[in-house]
DNA sequence: TTAACGTTTTCTTATATAGCCTGATACA
DNA sequence: TGTATCAGGCTATATAAGAAAACGTTAA
């Protein structure tokens, strides 16, 4: 069982923007642009909520979204706003999709590192703790990657889906119990 | 050797995770 | 002044975007 903490997406309006004329007329509570420090549009349409980048070219990304319902629901509601400032039309096609997908999940043990990096294959994995404290595992046989921590703990990145981080957890779960059963 | 051009890297954001380091504060 | 505790920042991972800087290569 996997967890999202964090959703990304990114899609594109299509159209050339000037983004300090978007920022000017946005009617939402925070906005961001700072072209001597990022040449992106920052936007949130609630305090606190998901970051929506807008750039020149009208491709955005949305990010800090904690389910699918959350991402896309940003991403109906961005559009809209914009359709309502007649910068876009609202029946576009932005081709928004998923890019990447954080989860977390916890294998329910303590796992000795050194034996599970050796265990899965030195290959597929790097584990330096001078440098970070986690095993960072890339399974063959799927798009994502997987930070394994001495308690337990995992986060799963790099996928596009939460049922390819489920199938990567249960792949790593299923290594684990074989490679450092008591 | 220098200029011009092309390619690559860095930056920024969100998020979880954990260990280490540094700086600030509190107390003896 | 010395020690203890706490907070914050850094390390690494993925991903999108595009500007800018830092490279590397080639030609004059």
């Amino acid at each position: 069982m996997v967890e999202i903490a964090n959703a990304v997406g990114s899609g594109d309006v299509g159209v050339e923007l000037d983004i300090a004329e978007v920022e000017a007329d946005l009617p939402v509570p925070y906005t961001e642009y700072d072209p001597e420090n990022y040449h992106g549009l920052y936007v949130r349409l609630v305090e606190d909520g998901p970051l929506i980048t807008l750039y020149r070219s009208g491709k955005y990304i949305i990010s800090g979204c904690s389910s699918f319902e959350e991402l896309h629901e940003t991403n109906r509601a961005f559009l809209q706003t914009l359709a309502e400032l007649d910068i876009i039309n609202s029946s576009i096609e932005t081709g928004f999709t998923v890019q990447n997908v954080v989860c977390t999940g916890e294998l329910q043990r303590s796992v000795n590192l050194n034996t599970l990096s050796i265990g899965l294959g030195l290959e597929v994995v790097e584990y330096e703790p001078e440098q970070f404290p986690g095993l960072i595992y890339r399974p063959p046989d799927f798009p994502a990657v997987l930070l394994v921590f001495a308690n337990g703990n995992v986060v799963i990145t790099g996928a596009a889906d939460v049922e390819t981080a489920e199938e990567a957890f249960n792949h790593l779960q299923t290594k684990v119990e074989g490679l450092l059963a008591d």
